[in-house]
DNA sequence: GTGAAAATGTGATATATGTTACATTTTACT
DNA sequence: AGTAAAATGTAACATATATCACATTTTCAC
């Protein structure tokens, strides 16, 4: 059975872009801009939330660092997303943390200013509910792609699931090997092994740290457990 | 440093009992009682939702089904907790699927009657909203442990987390190895491997399917890594 | 209670992936 | 542009865990 790509998607540009014009205004309004130079922090785990960001322009990852020292990546995040929402709407410290890829211009609105909106905007907590609530079947994918496909058919997955997040923008995947080593959850020498296999097999090509995607199909049989 | 065990649990407890008396009453107003018997499906992965579920006696196990026949557990709910809302919630097909462990007693809600009660009790969506974003907490924690720990700290951990959630009914956890397998990711010969030396280690004892825990605080820094 | 079916225990074996160590290349800062 | 620091490639090796095959025990239905 082929694994659909969208269900590793968490859609969290749908949330502001499913307000009517106004009410993103009001949003828009309530923001503030921050920028995050490549390299730091946004927010982390451990750390009390006091609001909620939106990407303009620049992509972030979320990941959460093991008792082993390794991290795990379980999204990255492109303009128009909206993020950091979670721990703020629990009240609870943030159980990972968020790390700005490229120099990223984010707009961030602060705790009560969020509140306020949530009361202004009566849509927006069924849209957080809905996707919330989608969010929670991509996790649960997730958990089952990571406790059970070996490594290259994670990788397979997840080169396509990247390709497709990024595709608006760019068409190859560039990324440091360490992160998306982290990404599929494995060690950065194993991940190297297996990008130049499929690299001799003609499914993607590789310059520096560029990934292009040469043969979506076959990558996708592979995902699948469906190879020759 | 020490892994704490209710970053695991997904309180879903926590949302009906959160509500006054009357809302409460009105829950229970529009849900009809349904008995599952051991073994059986309570909504499939695939499925069209067409409400929720409240737990009112016995233990369900929410699963996926991967590509290779392997389940994935990722959650045991006891009585008093709601769940499959998340697809309903969102307007999709579930993710994934839930079997009675025992026979269970269910009140069910008709999606009419939950969006009925989501308009009528306006701390409702309030509660799901804090209860989903705590939840992907727990999400976030499980990849991590699934990524990155060796199945001895899983499974450390794993009991530890289900002796916590069984504890207001019974000492013992109480469940077939194959599927504490699939809670911890792993096989079951392997998962039987490892019981009996936590058993000669004396950090558990096991009779048939019973397991009972006997150093807690052992079993802790085991789950921990922190094992001599 | 009894027997068939399911679940579990056990041991041998295979293998995927992590680990270690180091050479080489690329990146990014001044 | 030059250089130190970081990232990446490579190979040998170690090992945790899956797999397979089968004996044994337990469970459950009749």
């Amino acid at each position: 059975m082929k694994v659909s790509i969208q269900k590793f998607d968490f859609q969290s540009d749908k949330i502001l872009s499913s307000l009517a014009p106004e009410e993103q205004q009001a949003f828009l309004d309530a923001a503030e801009t921050l920028t995050f130079k490549k390299g730091k922090l946004i927010f982390y785990e451990g750390g009390i939330p006091t609001g909620v960001f939106l990407i303009k322009e620049g992509k972030a990852k979320i990941y959460k660092t093991g008792l082993d020292g390794k991290d795990q990546i379980f999204y990255i995040y492109k303009a128009g997303d909206l993020m950091g929402y979670h721990a703020l709407l629990c009240n609870e410290h943030y159980e990972d943390s968020c790390e700005a890829l490229e120099t990223c211009d984010i707009l961030f609105v602060s705790k009560p200013d969020f509140d306020n909106l949530l009361l202004k905007i009566s849509k927006l907590q069924l849209l957080l509910i809905q996707n919330m609530s989608h969010e929670f079947g991509v996790m649960v994918n997730t958990i089952t792609v990571m406790a059970h496909k070996p490594l290259r058919e994670r990788l397979a997955l997840y080169l396509l699931v990247l390709q497709e997040r990024y595709r608006s923008e760019q068409t190859e995947i560039i990324l440091p090997r360490e992160d998306l080593a982290n990404i599929v959850g494995t060690a950065r020498e194993s991940l190297g092994r297996l990008l130049k296999e499929f690299k001799e097999d003609g499914l993607i090509e590789v310059d520096g740290r560029a990934i292009t995607i040469k043969q979506p199909a076959k990558l996708q049989k592979v995902a699948s457990s469906e190879y020759s």
